[in-house]
DNA sequence: AATGACGGCAACCGCGTCTCC
DNA sequence: CGGAGACGCGGTTGCCGTCAT
């Protein structure tokens, strides 16, 4: 656990045992002697205790029974987003990602919500997830993380690919190939081993000719996607990632969570990308948010340990691609 | 080796909502 | 019903490690 020296210690006096103010608000709280930054491992120590004798809740009060010099709320942030047993720490996996696009382009940035459908993860950590790394894309890309060009970017290119590494993982564990030849795409992936993944075993693909509708202009551009050509597909080596010789998409991903065997059923249609608040089909038909279904195999979910998958979505090539479409789309 | 830029993440802040008296 | 305090959420800040020059 980190240790550092918290800001602005060494100020002391608040929070002394005969106090009466049985109650104070944050703002009065914020007046008084307490302290500020990271906590020490000796306070985490004294929170990590009182709760497991008195349990959570009274945010305030807590603090000041516990000895401790912070706010309620500050106690009740460090109990939740670190010191909680359940808190998963390390890297997001690539199913976490895919759920984080899927449930983010529904609901937006409720992270909470999104947070209550990735066991372990906290909306903190989800928020700085979505924050550092998908909006460090849309800055790549030179567009806004909520312009329809790059929600179609995520929903039709990268969870595809997300959904395809996943696969390729598991193909790849399945085949029980050494991982030394896999190359660090495989490397990375590896991680997938041995999940009945839920979300990506329910998937249906959505990207053979997909026609990516950038900008809501009139020009669509046809991609034919597949794990096999995908190094090819629109340029060379666009994607840039490793694949498993998969030959057929309709082999690869199996029967699409609503039985709709169209291949064509991912067209971006105006009409699709609406959808139903309390539908359970994703607008893009990836996976059945079988939310429970990710949660009841995630116990035996090596993955979640970690795997340096967390960034390996993207990369240069896929940024001059996608600013290529952009450009030729403005 | 020094240093500045940048990215990741823990923590804080403000505000809206909930709960209780 | 209204007010005060507690709670929870989303946005923001600032520290620290890493990387590039």
């Amino acid at each position: 656990m980190e240790v550092k020296a918290a800001a602005g210690a060494g100020r002391s006096g608040y929070c002394s045992s005969s106090s009466n103010s049985s109650i104070q608000s944050d703002q009065e709280s914020a007046d008084l002697d307490l302290r500020r930054g990271p906590w020490t491992v000796e306070e985490d120590f004294k929170l990590i205790n009182y709760i497991a004798n008195h349990g959570e809740g009274r945010w305030n009060s807590l603090a000041r029974c516990a000895g401790l010099k912070r706010t309620g709320k500050s106690c009740r942030l460090r109990w939740l987003n670190y010191l909680r047993p359940d808190v998963r720490r390390g890297n997001i996996t690539l199913e976490e990602q895919l759920l984080i696009l899927e449930l983010h382009s529904r609901w937006g940035n409720r992270w909470s919500k999104i947070a209550q459908h990735l066991p372990g993860r906290t909306d903190n950590e989800i928020k700085n997830y979505w924050r550092t790394r998908v909006q460090k894309h849309a800055k790549q890309l030179k567009c806004d993380v909520n312009s329809k060009q790059f929600k179609d970017t995520m929903r039709y290119l990268w969870m595809p690919r997300l959904i395809e590494r996943i696969q390729a993982a598991n193909a790849n564990s399945n085949s029980a190939t050494a991982t030394a030849t896999n190359g660090g795409f495989m490397n990375s992936a590896v991680a997938v081993n041995n999940i009945d993944v839920g979300l990506a075993g329910n998937a249906m693909m959505p990207v053979n000719n997909i026609e990516k509708d950038f900008g809501g202009c009139s020009q669509n551009i046809t991609t034919n996607y597949t794990p096999e050509n995908s190094s090819t597909a629109a340029s060379s080596d666009s994607f840039g990632t490793q694949v498993s010789p998969v030959s057929d998409l309709t082999e690869y991903y199996t029967i699409p969570v609503n039985n709709n065997p169209n291949p064509d059923y991912f067209q971006p249609a105006a009409n699709q990308v609406g959808f139903s608040e309390s539908s359970l089909i994703s607008p893009t038909g990836y996976f059945n948010p079988g939310i429970t279904d990710f949660q009841a195999v995630e116990p035996n979910n090596q993955l979640m340990d970690g795997g340096d998958a967390s960034d390996n979505l993207w990369n240069v090539d896929d940024i001059w691609f996608l600013q290529q479409q952009f450009n030729n789309n403005m």
